[in-house]
Parts: structure tokens; sequence; C-alpha cells
DNA sequence: CACCTGACGCGTA
DNA sequence: TTACGCGCCAGGT
């Protein structure tokens, strides 16, 4: 039962989430490319909101998430940027000056 | 209420 | 290839 209070926002929480809760170990996927696939083609930036609101505890791999350009969205050398690169590494991707290695990963795609 | 900022992306120059 | 501008839009000042 959907209730007509369900704003878009609900929807679009929901299935980003699930999105990027099916982005496999070692894999990334880029906020608009998520933003495309829940429905919502401009909404990139409402993923970065999202993901910077997500509650602490979330298992969610939000790591995996970086920015059409294949780099991480914090400013080089900033706390947050060394632990997203940490945890990617972790997973086996490389870096080239601060760019994910094309060769290394694969892009979340539907094709 | 105006104005600025930001975990973005894309077209142009 | 790098640099800007603009679209988008929720939140903070």
């Amino acid at each position: 039962m959907q209730n007509k209070n369900t704003s878009i926002d609900e929807e679009f929480k929901a299935r980003i989430y699930t999105l990027i809760g099916s982005i496999p170990k070692g894999n990334v996927a880029a906020y608009g490319q998520l933003a495309k696939l829940a429905g919502f083609q401009n909404q990139s930036r409402a993923v970065g909101r999202l993901l910077k609101n997500l509650p602490a505890g979330s298992t969610l791999p939000w790591h995996r998430v970086i920015n059409s350009q294949g780099k991480i969205s914090f400013p080089v050398g900033s706390e947050k940027y060394q632990q997203q690169r940490i945890l990617l590494e972790e997973e086996g991707i490389t870096f080239r000056n601060d760019k994910i290695s094309l060769k290394t990963y694969q892009w979340l795609c539907s094709d």
C-alpha cells in the first residue's frame, strides 16, 4: 500500500540505496550514472546529498560511488578522500594521479 | 527573502 | 586536455 504522501524523495532514496548496494565489490559507479538508472537523469547532486546524509552506521558501500571523471569527489588529501581511497584500494582498485585506472575496474553498467 | 555552497555532469571554448 | 558556465536543487547564512 502506497500512501500518496510518499514523496519522490523517498522513492529516489530507496532506488539509489538499492543501486548502490548492488555495486559489486571492486567496481564503482558514478553519481550521475546511479541517478540515471534510478530514473532521475539530472539528479547527480541529489545522490551526493544522499550519501552526505548517510547514517554513520550504514552498511552501504558508499565508497564505490565516484564522479564521472573517475575521481573521488573529495579534496585530494582530505581525510574523507583518504578514507574512500583506501577502501577502494583494498578492493583491488588502483589509482593513477588521483584517478581510477580504467584497466582495473569496470563501470557498473547495463549494457 | 536573497545569496552562497555543494560527495555532480555536460557542453563549449 | 584543462577551464568555465550553466543546469539542478536542497540547506545553510
